[in-house]
This record gives C-alpha cells, sequence and structure tokens, in this order.
DNA sequence: GATAGGGGTTCCAGTGACTGGAAGGTCAAG
DNA sequence: CTTGACCTTCCAGTCACTGGAACCCCTATC
C-alpha cells in the first residue's frame, strides 16, 4: 500500500505520515523503488494515533499510548495516568477560554458596533 | 525607563517586551548606551497588549487593535467585528475540547486503572 | 585600578505538530 | 514519447515566545 492509499484510508495527510515516520512513530517498509510501502499493521496504527490525536493527546503522548498498546504485559494504570493528566489539562484549558468567553461576551454586548468611535472593548483593554 | 522596570510594570518578560518591539507593536526610544528607554505611553501599549494577549487576542489582532485604539476617528463597528471573530473562535474552540472532555470523562470512568492490561480507552483509540 | 554583580544588548536555535513548496524520480495510460 | 499523477527528500515557515551564548554598561566594593 502506498503512502496516497493510507492516507485515503486514515483520512491523514501524506505529509503527516511521514512525519510520523520521521519522529520514529511507525516504520513502514520500503519498495525497491523507494516508495513507502505500508502493512496493514502500520494502517491500524496510523489510525490509532489519528484518534488519540483527535482526542487531543501530544504526539509524545501518542507515543506512549502506542507503546502501552502494544505492550500486552501493560497496567491498565498506567493509560488512565495519561488519560487523566490530559483530562486535567483540557479542563483547565476549558476553564481559560470560558473566562475569556464570559468576558469578551460582555464586552462584545456592550459596544455599539456603529461609525462612532466610543467602545467599550478599547477601553478595557486600555484600563484593565 | 529601561525594560526590568517595565517589565515588572506591566507582568511581561522583558523578553516579550523585545519581541513585540522587533515586530513593530512598540517603538521604545534608546538611550545614548543603547538601552531602551521607555516612556509612558509605551508602558501603556503594553499593558494595552498584555490585556489582549490574556483574552487570547492574536498577536495580529493585537495589532490591529492597538491601531484602532489610537485612531480617534475609528468606528467601534470595526473594534466589534475583530472581537467577535475571536469570540467565534473561542466558542469553537470550547465545543472542541468540551467533546473531548466528555469522551475522556467516560473512557477514564471506565478504565480499572489496575495492574491488568485489559483498557477500554486503548480498546476504544484502537477501534474507534 | 581590579573585580564582582546585576543590569542591559544582539543573535541564533528550539518549541509542537505540522504544512507548503521546490526539485526531482517512478509509473501507467494514451 | 509525453503527460499527469503519483512518489521521494529537504528546506522553510507557522505562532508567540523562550533559552542561551557572547558580549557591553554601570555601580559598588576592596
Amino acid at each position: 500500500m502506498t503512502i496516497g492509499d493510507v492516507a485515503d484510508r486514515t483520512g491523514l495527510p501524506a505529509k503527516t505520515i511521514r512525519y510520523y515516520e520521521d519522529i520514529g512513530l511507525i516504520r513502514p517498509a520500503r519498495d525497491p523503488n523507494g516508495y513507502r510501502s505500508f502493512a496493514e499493521t502500520d494502517v491500524h496504527k496510523l489510525a490509532f494515533l489519528g484518534r488519540a490525536r483527535a482526542l487531543g493527546f501530544s504526539v509524545e503522548d501518542c507515543r506512549t499510548l502506542l507503546a502501552l498498546y502494544e505492550d500486552e504485559t501493560r497496567n491498565s494504570a498506567d493509560v488512565k495516568r495519561v488519560a487523566e493528566q490530559h483530562l486535567a489539562r483540557i479542563e483547565d484549558k476549558i476553564a481559560q477560554l470560558q473566562s475569556m468567553r464570559d468576558t469578551l461576551t460582555h464586552l462584545v454586548r456592550d459596544c455599539a458596533g456603529d461609525s462612532r468611535p466610543d467602545c467599550p472593548i478599547l477601553t478595557d483593554l486600555a484600563k484593565g
């Protein structure tokens, strides 16, 4: 299977797949002409990576998760820890964004949005 | 005023202040010895930038907002548009993160987190 | 006068996770 | 034989800093 087929099957851009090989997440074989030759296991791993990335895991977390996935002697506790830490980071981020949203919502609501220069958004930024 | 004083007063790292000069957000004067010499207007601008950044505006948005702030003939509509677009991006991001959080919360809840290898998190990632 | 310290200066490289683009090799179809 | 769609590598750019090296400036102390 060539990289284009794999890109179609996994939904990952070919560039991303090459990048994942570059940083050692996958090691596809090569055909005599130099083209990457993907096996089902490669496609499977890439799909795994795609889903982990879609859940927001960092590439390094993905590396860890993939290693755990392939380690039949893993402890689920190790997986859970990675996921919990990630979840905590996400919750922090959500809280941060919600606070921004709340402030912005008020500012936007109070701004006339017309041709006059007076603007509570700028006033707020200028004097905190 | 030297960069260290300004860093203390604005809470921005000196590195960041130099960076903002680099990309043309501020233009502090220079003392004969080559040190940056900040006026109150510079400090004010930096505080403005700090608050805009804290609300999540991109540096380019900050440049726009600062220009609008300094333009006495501005239309508040222009400010409002920038803020609304930013708000929309934030809301998208929140929705995305909440969806991740929901999925992760379920997965984490269902994972035993013990010394056995079985793990619904990995199962989910492996077969989406 | 030498030195130590705590400023300041520039410039270069790295971060994360790709993404775009150039320059060139390979292959099947017409 | 050429066209076009693939594939290859490598380099640069993204965003908003951040760390570090190598060096200059100023004050205080011995």
